[in-house]
DNA sequence: CGCCACATACCGACCGGTTAGTCTGTCCAC
DNA sequence: GTGGACAGACTAACCGGTCGGTATGTGGCG
C-alpha cells in the first residue's frame, strides 16, 4: 500500500497543506511550529521536508491557490454578457462570497503577507495587482459609459470595496445572523449606491 | 546626569515605544526579537524590563494609545452640534486621516491583534466595541431621521467603512498622488453616497 | 558642608526552552 | 535491488526573560 494515503483517504501533500492552513489561521504563520503542522496531519518532518521544500513554502502555496481562484472567478464575470453595471455587482457580491467560504484563506491572505520573503511577496503582490486592474477596469468601464460617478478615482474604489472584503476575516461569523449571500448582497448594493451617477 | 535621556533628548521609556512601534509595523510582532528593540533604541534589556513587564506589553501600549485617542476624536465629532449627516461625515473622515497619519500603529494593530494574550485581547476587543457602538449610533439616528437609506443593516455599514480604513496600511503611501485629506473626502463621500436615502 | 542610606536607572552574562531544517536509516513496491 | 516515501534523532541558532551587579542621584542628619 502506497504511503501517500496512510490511514487517511487524502494523499499526505493536501493533507499537510489543510492543515497549515487551518492552523495558520487560528494562531498565525510564525506561531505555528512545523513540528505541530505534522502532528496534525499524522505525519512527521521527513514527510513535509519531502514535499515541500520550506515552511514558507506551505504558505506560498496557500496564496497561490487563492489568487488563481479569485482571478478565474472575476475573469468569468466580468467578460459576462450583460450591462456593465450587473457585471460588476455580480463580480463584487461573488467575491464577497467566496471569501467567506474560504475564510481561513482570506485571514491568511492578509495577515501574513509579509511573512514572505521578499521575492515571493514581489510576485504575489504582482499577480494581486492584475486582479486589482482588471477589476478597476470595470468601474472605468462603467464611468466611461456614464453609469458610475466619476467623483472618486477608479482606483480609491476598488481599494473602499477590498478593504471591506479584507475585513470580513475580522467579524464575519459563520454562525451569525447573515448568510454569505446576504452579506454579499449588501455589500454590492452599498458599492453600487455610491457609484450611482 | 540622569540617564534616563542618555545620548538623546527623548526619555528612555518613550524611545523604546517609538522603536517598537516602528519595528513591529515594518516586521510584525513575532519577527522582532527585544534584543532588536534595545539594540535600535541604543540599550539593552535590562532598561527594557526595567520600564516594561514583558514585550507583550509594548504591544499593549501601542493598543490603548490608538484606543484612546480615536475614542475621543469620535466622542468629539459625534457629539457636535450639527445635522447628523455632517457630524457622520466629519466623524467618518477624521478617522482616515487620523490612521494615514499614524499608519505604524494601524497596521500594527490589524494585523497584531491574535498575538495578545486572551485576556488583553478581550480588553482590546471590549473598547473596540464601544468605538463600533458610537459609530454604529450615528448611523442609526441618521437612519432614524430618514435621511439615512434603511436598506442595509447599521452594523454592516460600519464594518464596510472600517473595512476601508482598515486597509489603508495595505495600500496607502505617504509619496502617493493623494493628501490624507484628499482621501479622507472620497471615503467619507462614498461612504455618504452609499447611505443617500 | 560632608557623609551615609537608599532609590532609581541601567548593564550584560546567562538560562531553559523552542525553532526550522538536516541527515541517516528503514521499509515497501515494483 | 533500486528508488521513492517516509521516520525520527539531531543540530545550531535564537528567543524572551532573569538576575546580580554598578553607576549616579537624592534626601536626611550631624
Amino acid at each position: 500500500m502506497a504511503r501517500t494515503t496512510d490511514g487517511n483517504g487524502t494523499p499526505v501533500p493536501q493533507r499537510l497543506l489543510a492543515t497549515a492552513t487551518r492552523l495558520f489561521a487560528e494562531q498565525g504563520y510564525d506561531r505555528t511550529s512545523v513540528q505541530e503542522i505534522v502532528e496534525a496531519a499524522g505525519v512527521t518532518k521527513g514527510a513535509l521536508y519531502h514535499y515541500f521544500g520550506s515552511k514558507e513554502d506551505l504558505l506560498q502555496e496557500v496564496y497561490s491557490r487563492v489568487l488563481r481562484l479569485q482571478q478565474e472567478r472575476l475573469d468569468a464575470f466580468a467578460g459576462a454578457d450583460a450591462p456593465v453595471e450587473q457585471r460588476l455587482r455580480d463580480a463584487a457580491a461573488d467575491v464577497v462570497v467566496t471569501t467567506i467560504e474560504n475564510l481561513d484563506d482570506a485571514s491568511i491572505f492578509f495577515r501574513s503577507m509579509h511573512h514572505l520573503s521578499p521575492e515571493k511577496n514581489k510576485q504575489v503582490r504582482a499577480e494581486r495587482r492584475r486582479y486589482h486592474e482588471r477589476f478597476r477596469a470595470l468601474i472605468e468601464e462603467g464611468q466611461e459609459q456614464g453609469v458610475f460617478s466619476t467623483a472618486t478615482p477608479a482606483d480609491l474604489v476598488v481599494d473602499y470595496h477590498f478593504g471591506s472584503v479584507h475585513h470580513l476575516s475580522t467579524w464575519y461569523r459563520p454562525d451569525g445572523p447573515l448568510s454569505p449571500q446576504q452579506v454579499a448582497e449588501h455589500l454590492a448594493d452599498l458599492l453600487l449606491r455610491a457609484l450611482r451617477a
